[in-house]
DNA sequence: TACTTTTGTGAGCGAATACTTACTAACATT
DNA sequence: AATGTTAGTAAGTATTCGCTCACAAAAGTA
């Protein structure tokens, strides 16, 4: 498997970097650890990224590249209703969550990222994905009259992103104990209710 | 904990810090840094603090316990209706990190501390105290008929507490240039005609 | 004045950090 | 067979990290 902008190797860099992430937190990803968890030398990491940095740019350019795809999949299907849409896009990401937590990990730490120009850009383009194809769907509820507009499209998706953001935070804290997709559906028929006319 | 048990000193240190934080971000919290900002040596910090850790803890400390009296003023306030009461939240919160911009830094950092078990500890304390309040006044709110009660008050303070700490988030990521009260109020007004029969 | 406590210092410790260098073995192409 | 490319290594570099120690000035107290 290769995504054309990254050979094998660093896709397997990458996912190594990512499982860190995931089970001992950013600060534990070194490139000694790094290293020692592909058994390779420090040196070798060299040869396949010329930083640290780009090997977690590649990291969120990978996952955006790979979450913009399915995204538009939801959205290219013109026969579904808006409400069915937002459905599937919950349901997308929470099971890419289920099958992938480290990327989680890697998204919550954008309070690190924060100074490191190159990388909050990369956080920041992601939440701006989300939130566009969010308010292209609720326009589209608000003109055929499925959602109310007493309240902006942007704001409604604020709200929108903003809950699903807790609901996997809160899986976060739980240390994956709480069930996901239940709470997550739960909260979005929540947000359904109050949005739906 | 409470602010009697921190010393003037503790507290220079710990708002030099504060300041540090907000400014560089948490990555350029060093001791060295530190004391200079305080012109100060490295080792006279450890007159005061026994560990860099622990001028984290006291700072978290020192922000929940003016958090809780904050919020809990409000909560008292019984001739105040729920609607009301929400609002002062958000305010106050709001309000709180305009002024302490630091403190934003390091809630969102729980990725961070994530592995630092004091200290995550302190964020899961944090966040329960808040949405233990919200649920509270949800079902204040839906009892006396204010709110609607067709979704769960533990449902509804997921989506208003997510919708706060997307605005803050968003604010962050702007680097502090989009105007915080603003966009959380007009988030807090879509989420009130949203849950208000 | 004589003492005790508090608050400071400079020098330096061991460990960790991201990254570089000179070199090599395996492989592919011609 | 000759040659260039790829992917690896051991052993560094310079720098930073949190933190400690022996000691001294300053401030409070008898």
């Amino acid at each position: 498997m290769n995504t054309a902008q990254f050979t094998d190797r660093q896709i397997e860099i990458m996912e190594a970097a990512t499982l860190r992430i995931d089970k001992y937190g950013i600060q534990e990803l070194t490139i000694k650890n790094l290293a020692a968890d592909l058994t390779l030398s420090e040196a070798a990491l060299y040869r396949h990224f010329n930083s640290k940095n780009s090997i977690m740019l590649g990291l969120l350019s990978y996952f955006i590249f790979e979450m913009k795809d399915r995204i538009k999949t939801i959205i290219l299907k013109e026969n579904k209703t808006p409400t069915e849409q937002l459905k599937e896009i919950f349901s997308s990401q929470l099971n890419t969550f289920l099958k992938k937590p480290a990327i989680v990990s890697v998204i919550f730490s954008e309070g690190i990222f924060q100074f490191n120009k190159e990388l909050s850009e990369m956080v920041s383009t992601m939440m701006d994905l989300m939130q566009t194809h969010l308010v292209s769907i609720i326009k589209k509820g608000q003109d055929d009259g499925t959602f109310q507009d007493l309240i902006s499209s942007a704001t409604i998706s604020t709200i929108i992103l903003g809950s699903m953001r807790m609901t996997v935070l809160k899986w976060k804290l739980s240390g994956h104990k709480s069930d996901l997709i239940k709470d997550g559906n739960t909260v979005l028929k929540g947000l359904l209710k109050m949005i739906e006319k």
